[in-house]
DNA sequence: AAGTGGTCTAGACCACGAG
DNA sequence: TCGTGGTCTAGACCACTTG
């Protein structure tokens, strides 16, 4: 019945369904924020019955890539400020709960990619990269020393940015088109160095959690490296194993 | 249509069968690794469509209470040694592989339950809690000092089991009828003490992450509380944040 | 009132696994 | 060959949002 000119051909419909409405996405033909044409016109366009329509956007939105709200339509995903942070700051008290960070801009800088920044960023080689080293802080309290590492050809020109946003997620999508869905973790604990002590005002010898993490795009691509520093005397790094 | 005698009346149809079918689940009318009936069977026994309990089944198979393969059958899902370690063994190497831990127990125990043990067990007050202390260990070097809760009232005896599998929560499942599909993480950077440097052969002032997790029983009940001491200088927490 | 997604049904055919 | 889940369709009605 569909046209079956997509990609993937030997797929479900509704995955080559899914695919072809993925694409169209991540190429910005719909913004996100933007609302999507119903289920019936997205399946008269496509050649497919609804209910195959209807299990490509239930899948997406299992992913977060679109919301779907009752009576008003389905929409392409959008970094609020809220769910950047639920999502992906995971700092909590006893209680699990969070004040909302603020941030403090140390430094902004440009150099030539490390080999591994390479490796995980997946750039070319001597690729230039960009720096941003801050401080965040819960309840007036510094908490996190954070690096952000970013290709200079992804986010052209970041340093002019000012002032740096709270939650750089929403610069991304805003700034530069890229919506940040998923992001890979790496934990270990380590003992505060110099700088640590005076930018975190921790006693010598302090443990700290290190957390590597590695955020992808919507299309699969990593785009930031990001190195934090934090201590655990007031918060904790929380999370559910589902 | 439906007898509509469930628990939670003015939910969809699909939500009804879901709770059904959880309840004969969790009340062991259905053992792990035990077949359910077709979804035919069962849309006939309840008086919907295929297409009701099949939806109701999509969610059970998201979120891991029963596994589908085409062709054979629905299953309730069965704790496999490789699937507890993938889902709650974190630690990998850079690589993000990870060696089979084995474990050494140190102790095993039992005492009154703390006040912050009853909290987050859910205890009675002065119920006693079975405690066992074990080393676990990666490519036979200690990277894990471990210290595990359980209520003697939902785990009676369990000092008996001899030896304790290195995978307790299969231990859990086929003993006790106690199935583990969720847990909360809260991730700490700590300074190695005495024990940890004996235990873990780690030099003095070390730093160490220190993980209390709360597992969580199919029924929603917290039902174990573990404390994890571990050395990072191998191995690091990997998570993907989705 | 009109349009959207949410639920529910019924029936068709396909792909896989086991006898 | 048979029974299973996996996919796909078509149509009905409901609940919610907007004008």
């Amino acid at each position: 019945m569909p046209a079956d000119q997509s990609p993937t051909r030997f797929q479900p419909l509704y995955v080559q369904v899914k695919e072809h409405l993925l694409t169209r996405i991540v190429e910005g033909y719909w913004l996100p924020g933007s609302l999507l044409p119903s289920e019936n016109q997205l399946a008269g366009e496509l050649g497919v019955s609804q209910g195959t329509v209807r299990k490509a956007l239930d899948e997406m939105t299992a992913e977060k890539v679109v919301v779907r709200r009752q009576g008003r339509g389905t929409f392409v995903s959008e970094h609020t400020q809220e769910q950047a942070l639920f999502h992906f700051f995971r700092l909590a008290d006893a209680e699990g709960v969070s004040p909302a960070p603020s941030s403090e801009v140390i430094s902004v800088s440009q150099r030539e990619a490390t080999l591994d920044e390479e490796a995980k960023l997946e750039l070319k080689s001597g690729e230039q990269v960009a720096l941003i080293e801050r401080v965040r802080l819960l309840a007036e309290q510094p908490v996190v020393l954070e690096t952000v590492v970013l290709s200079c050809a992804n986010f052209p020109n970041i340093a002019a940015q000012q002032p740096l946003p709270n939650t750089l997620y929403t610069l991304y999508q805003s700034q530069y088109g890229v919506s940040i869905l998923t992001a890979k973790e790496n934990i270990t604990a380590v003992v505060a160095d110099k700088k640590d002590e005076t930018l975190l005002k921790v006693p010598k010898g302090s443990a700290l959690l290190r957390i590597e993490r590695l955020a992808f795009s919507i299309d699969g691509r990593p785009v930031e490296l990001r190195y934090s520093r934090c201590t655990t005397n007031q918060y904790s790094y929380q999370i559910e194993l589902t």
